[in-house]
DNA sequence: TCTGGGGTCCTAGGACCC
DNA sequence: TCTGGGGTCCTAGGACCC
């Protein structure tokens, strides 16, 4: 897809964050296989990498791999600093960056040839001061959308910068297996390789309705589009407001005393409690997680009238949930025990006012896609639309028509 | 690949309301 | 008494991401 604009979007990621912090650190670990995590591995240096060790594996599996890791214990203190130097840096790159995680972030920037030089000038740029001011590897993709960009770095990694010019984009994505679009998963990947589909070319060439098929209408049509490069997504500053907060811990409760369970619920509570607190938003829906000893899961969930961070309140809630899993747990055995709070208090209700023209068709469109892109679609609890019409000469009418509030009150 | 901890979003069904 | 359309809210589960 052609977008006047150019390829002017920029996916940042650092390579194995956490790992090349500790190797930048100390210079013994470096050229070496690196894990940092205990039990389980949260990040693996290339070299470790190299020899098939990945994260989200357990730390045995880890060794027997590469005998000769390195496991390092994390330094989360280190990790926030390291961040925070690349992000400034990415600030000072472009106005418009969206974090999306610790180590990555997307950049617009568009506008800003005349001053720093094309996109791709930009992100070499990027990359050399990342690598001189903090002493990281970064990987850079450059596209029309987002998607295509983060594709982009992906395939780039380790320590690369990847440039899809407008235009080339079909080429690029075709050959891909479809597990590099954003969203498919190993289940998802599986529904579609039992029926053949294993790039992203033949996704392109299906129709959209039988990918919803398979797939269900979000994720299908999503799909459709993304294989065409279709991402209207746009860049947006901030990192938009956490929705829950959750905390867990896994360990054998079938080999521990019989309190354990409830002492862990306590901790818990106490911790998210605090955590709902320090954020100021209170939250209506508890939810208990557990996982068993057949590795099934289970969720309970109650959403109150209220909202609260009260630690009592949320235990006493907790507690209730977890009675009613019981014969689940004697059943199975429980191995991990997590508490989320969710729903969390918004502020109240917001106001956007949209500056209109004299459509009303398209002015519906344009508040529709404002409200969308600034809450999401599910983050709404309620929304109306009040669209004013003025006999005035509209060289007397204030510049902006129309609102949007977000509030209790429908209209 | 025998499985951490923190999240997000989507779907489907049921209760309930007008 | 039976029934329908249109809607909200809640719950449970699944998939995915870093």
């Amino acid at each position: 897809m052609f977008v006047p604009g150019g390829a002017t979007i920029l996916h940042a990621d650092l390579d194995a964050f956490y790992a090349s912090v500790e190797q930048r650190d100390d210079p013994a670990l470096r050229g070496r296989p690196v894990v940092v995590g205990g039990g389980v591995v949260l990040a693996a240096s290339y070299e470790a990498r190299a020899t098939g060790v990945r994260s989200a594996m357990g730390g045995r599996m880890a060794r027997r791999l590469c005998p000769e890791v390195v496991v390092v214990h994390p330094r989360w203190e280190a990790y926030v600093q390291a961040s925070r130097a690349v992000f400034d840096i990415f600030r000072r790159t472009s106005p418009l960056v969206e974090g999306l995680s610790i180590d990555e972030a997307f950049l617009d920037v568009r506008g800003l040839e005349r001053i720093q030089g094309t996109p791709a000038e930009i992100a070499a740029a990027l990359r050399r001061e990342v690598r001189e001011a903090v002493g990281l590897p970064i990987t850079v993709g450059v596209a029309t959308t987002k998607f295509l960009a983060k594709v982009a770095s992906a395939v780039a990694k380790p320590d690369g910068l990847l440039v899809v010019p407008p235009g080339t984009e079909r080429a690029f994505l075709d050959p891909l297996a479809v597990e590099r679009l954003w969203g498919v998963g190993p289940a998802t990947a599986s529904k579609l390789r039992r029926r053949g589909i294993a790039t992203v070319g033949e996704v392109a060439r299906m129709e959209p309705e039988a990918l919803v098929a398979i797939l269900g209408p979000a994720a299908g049509r999503g799909l459709h589009a993304l294989a065409h490069n279709r991402d209207p997504r746009q860049v947006r500053a901030g990192r938009g407001r956490r929705r829950s907060v959750g905390s867990q811990c896994a360990m054998d409760f079938r080999r521990r005393p019989p309190d354990a369970v409830d002492r862990t619920l306590v901790a818990l509570a106490d911790r998210v409690a605090r955590r709902v607190r320090k954020g100021g938003r209170p939250g209506r829906t508890i939810v208990l997680r557990l996982r068993f000893g057949d590795y099934t899961r289970a969720a309970r969930s109650r959403t109150l009238s209220d909202a609260t961070a009260d630690t009592r309140a949320i235990l006493a809630v907790a507690r209730d949930l977890l009675d009613e899993t019981r014969p689940l747990i004697d059943r199975r055995g429980l191995t991990l025990l997590g508490l989320t709070v969710s729903s969390l208090d918004d502020g109240g209700p917001v106001q956007l006012v949209l500056p209109l023209d004299g459509d009303r068709h398209r002015a519906l469109d344009q508040a529709t896609d404002r409200v969308r892109e600034r809450f999401g679609t599910t983050s709404l609890r309620r929304a109306s639309l009040r669209v004013e019409e003025r006999s005035v000469a509209p060289w007397l009418m204030p510049d902006p028509v129309g609102g949007v509030p977000a509030g209790d009150e429908p209209t």
